[in-house]
DNA sequence: ACAAAAGTGTTATTCCTACACCCATGC
DNA sequence: GCATGGGTGTAGGAATAACACTTTTGT
């Protein structure tokens, strides 16, 4: 006779906020963990898939509009992972454009992973992968588009990626990176100056706003084909 | 009242066998989706997480001794994925060197992935979904090391990345892309020549066997490091 | 000697980093 | 004019694909 078990999905909605990479979070009113930080989620239903189900779930939270890609982490499992009733979670990674401020509820507030306050259960262990797939599909794809406004300068998206990855970036590398890569182009509008003046930024936009793998690893493609990522 | 619900495991067991790449099922006796292949695993234990359930699990079809690797791929959660009382399953990819030749039940074998006999319920698509990660993972990791065996010759090693890969691989460029970045060490031994005659090949040995990034693709790297995959 | 298989040398290309230099604006 | 921020040109270097050539064996 097996131990009733719940699933649940959790997701580590992520945005960058004042040039810092913060996850939303939502602070728990009663015990077990009474005070601690926990993600935003909930049991799964009836009759969704736990993608749906987490989409769902954040429209309680955030304005959905505003989250731009989702895609699944792992499935956190172990038996004592919470107290109580067995409870399997499949993680999300969630993201939020930069220039996004979705209404949250009272309890919920963003922090910042560098400064994370005391976390609920296992769910700092998700947010760390969380960050390390994000780290690692702003390398080889394009998901810098669910991280960055619709339009941008390339050193707002400079900031942007610094921020993410957590290492300097070179604008000017950025920029040749990404368009000979057909992954970013130009809009032709033009950013006005700051107040100390300055040459006006060009405006980019993302060509594509779903995920697509852009380096696919040079070593062992095809021969006689190019790295360029699948250019339709 | 929520549906009552079950959760597996499930294993797409891929090995390299007569220069195919393969995966393990065994076929159903009884309904639903009976004389259909399916894929090993089965329910959770109470006192175990699905990384512990799936090892169990395959210990009952394949020698341990023989898995290599064993990661998770994904969630699969649509409320009809089977019928009947709701389960939910977390697919995993395993792996088996080429040289071993496990011992399986009467009811199981090894299907070529491009003539895979009619399969139960959704686990075509975990078996595509295993088979992506893995090709995936081929070229910007050592994961090689689960395919082969302790030593090996070059041309070996590219009858292995052919057949995964399913493309055209140069043996000469492949021997220098790995031994370049500290995945191969050649052993010092010699391997005799076929019946034809021909030169003897030198044997060569993965340096690790566990898991490792060797190509943090290009782009976005901190400045002034080199692209060699963490070198300890 | 000749065929077969393995391995090395070498060249051309592609992609990237780094850095110097030029451009456009506010004050 | 000059400070400030944006963008381009270009040289140097690293990694790889392609292919010719050499090495070592069996018959």
């Amino acid at each position: 006779m097996p131990r009733p078990t719940e699933h649940e999905v959790l997701a580590a909605v992520l945005q960058i906020r004042d040039d810092t990479l913060q996850v939303l979070a939502w602070q728990r009113a009663q015990p077990p963990d009474s005070g601690r930080w926990a993600l935003p989620g909930g049991r799964l239903g009836d009759d969704e898939d736990v993608e749906r189900s987490v989409v769902r779930q954040l429209a309680e939270k955030v304005d959905l509009r505003e989250v731009t890609h989702v895609e699944q982490i792992a499935v956190f499992s172990d038996p004592d992972r919470v107290p109580g009733a067995r409870r399997i979670a499949t993680a999300f990674l969630g993201l939020v454009p930069a220039d996004a401020d979705p209404a949250v509820p009272a309890d919920t507030a963003w922090h910042p992973l560098t400064a994370l306050p005391a976390t609920a259960f296992d769910h700092a262990a998700i947010i760390d992968a969380a960050r390390d797939r994000l780290r690692a599909k702003l390398s080889y794809t394009n998901l810098g588009f669910a991280l960055a406004p619709r339009a941008f300068t390339i050193s707002a998206l400079r900031e942007l990626y610094v921020a993410a990855l957590g290492h300097p970036v070179s604008a000017t590398n950025l920029q040749r990176v990404l368009t000979r890569r057909h992954v970013l182009e130009p809009t032709g509008d033009l950013a006005p100056p700051g107040p100390a003046g300055g040459r006006p930024a060009a405006l980019f936009r993302f060509t594509e706003r779903t995920l697509r793998v852009t380096d696919a690893s040079a070593v062992l493609r095809p021969p006689g084909e190019p790295d360029r990522g699948a250019v339709p």
